[in-house]
RNA sequence: GCCCCGUUAGUCUAGCGGUCAGGACACGGCCCUCUCAAGGCUGGGACAGGAGUUCAAUUCUCCUACGGGGCACCA
């Protein structure tokens, strides 16, 4: 199946909403939406969707920009870097979505719903006991034209909701998977305005990818099951539907679809860990799409220019693909293996420049190094992504080591409860400021009941690697966000799994064992050749 | 529960009716080597199961199983 290009010029865009860490999930198909927009000479746009209000920040805003350019993608045109068809953040638009839907409540396509959200809440409920499929039950679908205006003029909160056709069926023409049909019946009175007077993602996707003529959609496969609504939405606007493309979810180890809690999803953890853009652009890249070399064999290394040149998105292969940081890692390595030599010290040094830690990690090693060499030591947790806890992983239990006799011993769960509270507030952050750091690991530190230093220990432990190491908060601070967040589910984890943990553990034992049977042997061999008549050592 | 998508080794993939089912990561062995990497060689390991179509199915169709996704005033 080839994809269909139509005779206009081929626009293509990412929408992420700005409500956390800036993610691989982002890059990926911000990566086949770019290198689709190179291959046709067209135009790649990025476009936020900011309205969830409730969770949409300025600062995740402006770290996607980062991390998208990070990793080397560019677009034509968005908040950011202006264009023809702005304004591109979705909650400068609301006057454009409410007059469009507007119009659809003026030809009949959709209408003003009254219920409330406990109404709507025990209809689910009714619907759940009764087995039958949740949805809205079309108790405002038929108000009369005349009252609906009038509850809505005086005032009453109200969202406006898609009539969607009773029967019958709707069908998706998927650019991968060909002709994939839904059973109108299955499908809900979408909301499209929501009572804040800011649309949903179906309604503002819609509206902005016309008006900005988007020609592909190309986008994750999550979406599928909501396009019929989408493609309602067109037709009641008589508008004509753009090439959808749904892409296949990058998933975690278990298949399930990648996640924070099981995977480092967020591009700054890469970036901090010292993987290339590059790198991390090619392994992406490799995720469900694949080139060949002249014996035709898979092709592993390639570039962005080279993907966009032989670029066929009907070759992407649809099963899921896992997120195998292994392979990342070899890749990052055959980047660097390939460099001229000089350039990998460059870019090393580089890399360690650009980070925004330097000051504060300076600051804190200070204190701890007697020669320019120790630094390397002290500083080296700040410049990693994940730890290898080894013996040390005995300390994530809180209070486990502690010497006092009044210490309070938390149990694994416990312990991991711990981490994920921190974790948990933590990611209620909306700035990473060391007052707000401290005041989180302090509340987490008390809530969880044991000894304020002994729960310390265990963060630091889970932070820094290690039981000794410059005070916690800065170190956190410097360490920043997204590795210390990474490392904090690492440590939970752990925590949470004895045979993690022992394995952890048991595999350091094991090391030091090996060392010190090997010293006993060297000093038996030292003993052995003692000539004769001199003194044995004393037992 | 209902709907949709998917299924080649632990993982990423090639394959598009006839192949010794190819490559890569990971894993094991050997070589190289002062160590560790890297590199070279090499080994084990896959078409989820069952029907059908066909002279011939990994490849086409259907069923089953398994995996995933969706069913919000989140995207």
């Amino acid at each position: 199946m080839t994809i269909p290009v139509p005779q206009r010029p081929v626009r293509v865009r990412i929408a992420p909403s700005p409500t956390g860490d800036p993610h691989v999930g982002t890059a990926y198909i911000g990566l086949f939406n770019a290198a689709f927009a190179r291959h046709h000479g067209g135009q790649f746009v990025l476009r936020i969707e900011d309205t969830d209000q409730k969770r949409s920040t300025r600062q995740s805003e402006e770290a996607i920009y980062k991390s998208l350019r990070w990793i080397g993608l560019n677009w034509d045109e968005g908040p950011d870097v202006g264009g023809p068809f702005g304004p591109y953040r979705q909650s400068e638009r609301s006057a454009i979505y409410q007059a469009h839907t507007r119009t659809l409540i003026d030809n009949g396509s959709a209408y003003r719903c009254f219920c409330t959200a406990e109404r709507l809440e025990k209809v689910r409920l009714l619907q759940r006991a009764r087995k039958e499929n949740p949805g809205y039950d079309g108790h405002c679908r038929e108000l009369p034209h005349s009252e609906s205006e009038a509850r809505a003029a005086a005032g009453e909160v109200h969202v406006v909701r898609l009539k969607m056709p009773k029967d019958g069926e709707t069908v998706v023409p998927d650019a991968l998977r060909g002709a994939v049909a839904f059973d109108n019946s299955q499908i809900d009175d979408q909301v499209l305005l929501k009572s804040d007077g800011l649309p949903t993602y179906h309604m503002a996707n819609v509206v902005d990818d016309h008006l900005m003529q988007i020609t592909h959609v190309i986008r994750a496969e999550e979406w599928i099951n909501s396009t019929p609504k989408h493609l309602h939405l067109y037709e009641a606007f008589g508008w004509q539907p753009p090439v959808f493309v749904h892409m296949p979810l990058l998933r975690n180890a278990d298949k399930s679809k990648i996640s924070k809690r099981k995977n480092p999803t967020s591009l700054e953890f890469y970036q901090r860990s010292g993987i290339l853009p590059e790198a991390m652009l090619n392994f992406l890249a490799l995720m469900g799409y694949s080139r060949k070399d002249d014996q035709g064999h898979d092709l592993e290394q390639f570039d962005f220019e080279a993907l966009v040149s032989d670029l066929d998105l009907s070759r992407i292969s649809l099963g899921g693909p896992v997120f195998d940081l292994d392979k990342l890692r070899w890749i990052n390595g055959m980047y660097l293996r390939a460099m001229p030599a000089a350039q990998v010290a460059e870019r090393t040094f580089a890399w360690y420049r650009e980070e925004d830690r330097h000051a504060v990690v300076g600051q804190l090693v200070q204190e701890r190094v007697a020669d320019l060499g120790d630094f390397a030591h002290h500083a080296g947790p700040f410049y990693a992504g994940t730890l290898d806890y080894g013996l040390n992983a005995r300390y994530l239990l809180v209070g486990a080591t502690s010497k006092k006799k009044t210490a309070v011993r938390l149990s694994r769960r416990a312990s991991a409860a711990m981490f994920e509270d921190l974790i948990a507030r933590l990611e209620a952050l909306t700035a990473w400021q060391l007052a707000d750091v401290e005041a989180c690991v302090r509340a987490a530190a008390e809530a969880s009941g044991a000894a304020l230093g002994d729960a310390l220990m265990a963060v630091r432990v889970a932070v820094c690697g290690r039981p000794a190491s410059p005070p916690l908060f800065e170190s956190m601070f410097a360490i920043g966000r997204a590795v210390a967040l990474v490392r904090l589910r690492q440590a939970a984890s752990l925590a949470s799994d004895p045979r993690l943990l022992q394995d952890a553990i048991a595999h350091a034992q094991a090391d030091l064992d090996a060392t010190r049977r090997a010293l006993e042997a060297a000093d038996l061999a030292v003993q052995a050749q003692v000539p004769a008549g001199a003194p044995s050592p004393a037992p």
